[in-house]
DNA sequence: TCTCAATTGAAAAAAGTTATTTTTTATCCT
DNA sequence: AGGATAAAAAATAACTTTTTTCAATTGAGA
């Protein structure tokens, strides 16, 4: 296990490698180095958002033959199965993490306008107005996206 | 002044044209009548969420001649200068709609999961949740992105 | 009217993403 | 283990949205 400077890298353990082997397989996928390279990857930068590029130029150091549309495809189905959730902050790319599977919603992010730094919010809060706006508009909410744009503690 | 099934399509007043020119001038920028149409379009379809290309293929009504790229470029500055907001609904397109002069924080959106519909929430609500955030995150807020998946009352 | 910077339309380029084609491979079955 | 087969890969092309470039035009002021 390859340890850098900033800490060590976290991979997959062997029952969690089965276990996506077994989700895979009951859609009639396969499990494939890169599809695990890539989760590994993921897991790896946990609490950082990853774009496919991003993605794909540390996977490159693990598998250095994989292609970019492989990665592509690969986030694309991590998020039909569940795994990753598909983000947006408006830089152009698109930016994956995974599910937390402890949450119901996605969490809520705030976006500092002079750094770029993204920092995640572990409360929830919106019970009030979700109760409300169900009852308002008549509309079921399945789930959100909350961003918040100011400045970070650095920057303020 | 064109006449519509739907209704009767607004203008900018005299007025409000002679204060965007004014706005325009003061930072060495020109009122053509490209700007113009493209305002007087998004005024137009208030309510609407309209993407550069949409916006492009209603104002070739009025101006024939006119490029896309002319589109882009106004959007920009009318953004710039705080007239329309840029929004994304993860459908592959930018958005642009009138900045509300009555609203601080821009408002939020329900997106039906089914059909597509977006609707607008008046209520703002997340005073409780922002400044919780500010003090817990020591994050100063500007604005927030703040968008509700789920069924429309038609769809559910 | 003349000047000049701003703006335009057309076309090309860039950037991100997806589709196609051919080759390779993971999994299942004997 | 070896072979069949469907899925996935790499490579490449295509596509979509947005930006840039550039020559020509225009608007505002002198
Ligand atoms: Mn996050
Ligand atoms: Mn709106
Ligand atoms: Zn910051
Ligand atoms: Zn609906």
């Amino acid at each position: 296990m390859k340890i850098f400077h900033w800490g060590v890298i976290i991979m997959m353990t062997k029952e969690e490698t089965e276990k996506l082997k077994q989700d895979l397989k009951e859609r009639g996928y396969k499990l494939t180095p890169q599809r695990r390279a890539i989760l590994n990857v993921i897991i790896d930068n946990e609490g950082k958002h990853l774009s496919p590029e991003e993605i794909y130029d540390q996977v490159k150091m693990e598998c250095p033959e994989i292609g970019l549309a492989t990665v592509y495809r690969t986030v694309q189905l991590l998020e039909k199965m569940g795994i990753l959730y598909k983000m947006n902050f408006d830089d152009g790319v698109s930016r994956y993490e995974l599910v937390h599977s402890t949450e119901d919603h996605q969490h809520h992010h705030l976006i500092c306008l002079k750094c770029g730094a993204i920092e995640e919010v572990e409360d929830d809060l919106l019970e009030v107005l979700e109760d409300r706006i169900s009852k308002k508009y008549d509309f079921s909410i399945e789930n959100h996206d909350v961003k918040f744009y100011g400045y970070c503690k650095r920057c303020k």
